[in-house]
DNA sequence: CCTAAAAACTGAACGGTGCCAAGATCAGCG
DNA sequence: CGCTGATCTTGGCACCGTTCAGTTTTTAGG
């Protein structure tokens, strides 16, 4: 019927019947789409728009919506476990090592809420559908873990227990930031790094 | 054009052209709804037939969806205080009113993680849509703020500080159990109690 | 190089959603 | 009684996720 195979886009760029590489398209899309008009506006239909092709074309890509957002998280997890240890790259103590990594924790989570958001998302935390994103989504937690783990006499047990109470306190001071539940300067210490250090030296003396 | 006013049902019962108690009947079977199917189940016209009433119905009584979520959401606040208060009764150690409030608190959200999502939505959480809604979500972190503010020598600032820390960890707890990221039965202390109180010792010297 | 299979994409449709304007009904009050 | 305002219905809009039959392009095998 188009013998042509090109087709015209108001902006007057030409397009060809196959994209070629719709997939990351739609991915770097996912993330502008999310950056810019928040979660509730990432829709397929929206995503097959800004990549210039049509609604249906992104299910040769991904089963499902769910698939689609479950990749944009792993991304996003991704980016997270890097932030976390360039942050703490050249610490060498302990409690300086798990401060950098919390601090940048939480300053992922504040300065791209809509992205964190959907990593946390009920719709993708049954990790059964999403085996690959299980295992990113566990390298923060391994991050700190690794730190508590390398401590002389380290109990095995007893870590796991104090990166679950730290990674809690972090991941709970994130979500209440986000959720404007909580204003950070009405403390003391006026940015989040000098929160979380107060917050660590809570307990500091069972770190040690 | 209808003279007779009363429509049939499938199920035969009669329904007035007014409902007389949309309101209450909508939040009720909201709640029904979140419990019973999840969030995803939970759309206007769902509820408009759960009431037998047409999908436009609802909107004489709320503006739109959100309004209908935050009163929900206000509730599930509501609830969520009186269970805290309820558990801590009786308890007159700060470092026991602490543990019951926070085990009370993880407990109701993992009782009702439906519920709890939805009163920590992302959505509702622009409070000053939801005025009212702001007021009542305090109230658990008051509770907390309290039971430290009575302290003697309790430094306000200080005090501040604390509730929002172990409020962070409380949260962050909650939220990670909820989405099957942390299984609770790793730990010896098998359940939420005997965590929270574990928890709670890590900076018990620091609340004394 | 040619062809057949596989993959990518289109176009149209289905049922669902939030929301809105117009009209019908009803309760209370002058 | 008639008026007014609140409540509810009817019908419709735009958007969504998803599916399906069919078309186009790429890829793999001879």
């Amino acid at each position: 019927m188009n013998q042509n195979s090109a087709r015209e886009t108001a902006c007057g760029k030409k397009l060809k019947y196959h994209h070629g590489a719709l997939r990351p398209a739609l991915l770097e899309a996912a993330e502008k789409i999310l950056l810019e008009d928040g979660i509730d506006a990432l829709s397929l239909r929206a995503l097959a728009r800004a990549t210039g092709v049509t609604q249906a074309a992104p299910y040769s890509h991904f089963r499902d919506k769910d698939e689609l957002l479950a990749a944009v998280a792993e991304q996003g997890f991704q980016r997270l476990a890097l932030a976390m240890v360039e942050s703490a790259t050249g610490q060498t103590a302990a409690r300086a090592r798990i401060e950098r990594l919390i601090t940048a924790y939480i300053r992922f989570a504040v300065g791209n809420d809509q992205l964190f958001r959907l990593m946390f998302s009920p719709a993708l935390s049954d990790m059964r559908n999403h085996p690959t994103l299980a295992m990113t989504a566990g390298k923060s937690y391994a991050l700190i873990s690794a730190v508590l783990a390398k401590r002389e006499n380290a109990d095995p047990e007893e870590t796991r227990f104090q990166t679950l109470a730290i990674w809690s306190l972090c991941h709970g001071l994130a979500q209440l930031i986000m959720d404007d539940r909580v204003n950070i300067e009405q403390f003391g210490t006026a940015d989040i790094a000098g929160f979380v250090r107060r917050a660590v030296g809570l307990f500091a003396a069972q770190l040690a």
